[in-house]
DNA sequence: GATGTCTACCTCACATGGTGATGTAGACAG
DNA sequence: CTGTCTACATCACCATGTGAGGTAGACATC
């Protein structure tokens, strides 16, 4: 019923997904992940911090602070070469379980 | 890291995707589903029983036990009208998330 | 100068639901 | 009588997303 269950297991790959083109701070992430999905995906703060927290300290992400000029200071994130690694293994993983699905699913020709 | 995450919000799917294309008994929906998939998807017990049981609950299946003949007892499972209008709207849902994950995760042509 | 609204970060109680182990039982082989 | 396959089921455990709440800086408006 919830499209909520879905995203589990991928955060990771969404997060990496993103910061693979250039370094980005959190509230950015968000963004970029809502923007790319055509805002069908959209980043609840409550997966998105702690999700970012596990990948710096799986050593997936480096992280900064830095003075953002306005508003509040940001946490940069940078992806580490294990991350790149991290998510190209998850991104394989990730079309081989949809392709499956989809097997699993497709109408037979004739049954 | 796991794959076991990605299962979450497909099992409903894969259940009723198999079982749209006629009856089965519990054993042999694992099967199809291993099948199907290659071997990639491996239905665990611990899963498969309690979503039949959810989806039987939510009358997106009905059930009867019967005689196997050999072996023990099975309780086989039909798809319900519901339960085929629930197929199609998660498997669309479904497609649209895998649309989504693909967007935010593809290479950029040049960024 | 108090209120409101962005940005930007963080945390937590709660619920969902898959994992892996374990249990029961029938049928059949060696 | 032990092992193996079918066939069903349950349970403690754990990972992780949800939704709400909290802090704080900057800036506008009144």
């Amino acid at each position: 019923m919830d499209r909520s269950q879905l995203l589990k297991g991928t955060t990771a790959l969404l997060i990496l997904g993103v910061l693979k083109d250039g370094e980005l701070y959190g509230y950015e992430i968000a963004q970029r992940i809502r923007e790319r999905s055509g805002a069908f995906i959209d980043p609840g703060e409550g997966w998105l911090y702690p999700a970012l927290h596990r990948l710096e300290k799986h050593g997936a992400l480096q992280a900064s602070w830095r003075d953002g000029g306005l508003g509040p200071r940001r946490r940069y994130y940078r992806i580490t070469e294990g991350g790149l690694r991290t998510f190209n293994a998850q991104s394989a993983e990730w079309e081989q379980f949809a392709r499956s699905v989809r097997l699993v699913t497709a109408q037979p020709a004739n049954a």
